[in-house]
DNA sequence: TTGAGGATTCTC
DNA sequence: AGAATCCTCAAA
């Protein structure tokens, strides 16, 4: 851990091995964990997807690797940063092994420090729900661009990291097809925290 | 070199 | 419901 990720009393980074597991498995757990910046944004996840490389049809990683999905490939714990339809970026956690392409989209969070700095990234925003409620509404607030790109989660080697607090993920989480694709849009691999007003398409 | 298709968001 | 907006990649 870098110095620069302002750490809470009992926050703990994930380890590397969270990550290492196929990313049905990591998504559901990664819900209430938190994602946190270098002097800036923290947000409890609530929204994920799960995108298993070349199982996956929806998956950017399907048909193999690119420039683009490069860093989907490498070391599980890094941040996978895409630009989409031309106007958002949307961040996703790498999972599994080294080589498989898998990870998982983080779709929404709620925020819990730095919302001064998220309402001033998103103009858009009105009220709290608006701040993150959305993948691209998430990494706006948080700032997260291209830059961000292979970021090491693990080791926050660029300021960005997710942690736990302790709350363990929902006993009984929502689950339900992922949103905005059209290939294997019948896979049940989207998790949310039941009730939480956060969670996108509300 | 070309063009179709996006893991979205905002406004009307 | 439609617009905004541009990168990516396969195919020619």
């Amino acid at each position: 851990m870098t110095p620069d990720i302002h750490m809470q009393d009992g926050w703990s980074v994930l380890p590397r091995a969270f990550y290492r597991r196929y990313p049905t498995h990591v998504a559901p757990e990664l819900l209430n964990k938190i994602l946190v910046r270098a002097d800036g944004p923290a947000a409890r996840i609530v929204e994920v997807e799960a995108y298993a490389g070349g199982d996956d049809p929806a998956a950017h990683s399907f048909r193999g690797a690119t420039p683009r999905n490069a860093t989907m490939f490498g070391e599980p714990g890094h941040l996978y940063v895409y630009f989409s339809y031309g106007m958002h970026w949307c961040c996703n956690a790498v999972c599994g092994e080294i080589g498989s392409g898998m990870a998982v989209l983080l779709r929404a969070a709620e925020p819990l420090l730095g919302q001064d700095a998220m309402f001033q990234a998103r103009k858009a925003a009105r009220r709290g729900r608006d701040l993150a409620s959305g993948p691209g509404k998430l990494s706006q607030a948080f700032g997260i661009t291209r830059e961000l790109d292979g970021a090491d989660l693990v080791t926050a080697n660029r300021g960005i990291s997710i942690v736990s607090d302790g709350l363990p993920p929902p006993v009984a989480p929502q689950v339900g097809p992922r949103i905005g694709i059209s290939r294997a849009a019948d896979f049940p691999w989207r998790w949310h925290v039941p009730g939480n007003p956060h969670v996108s398409r509300r």
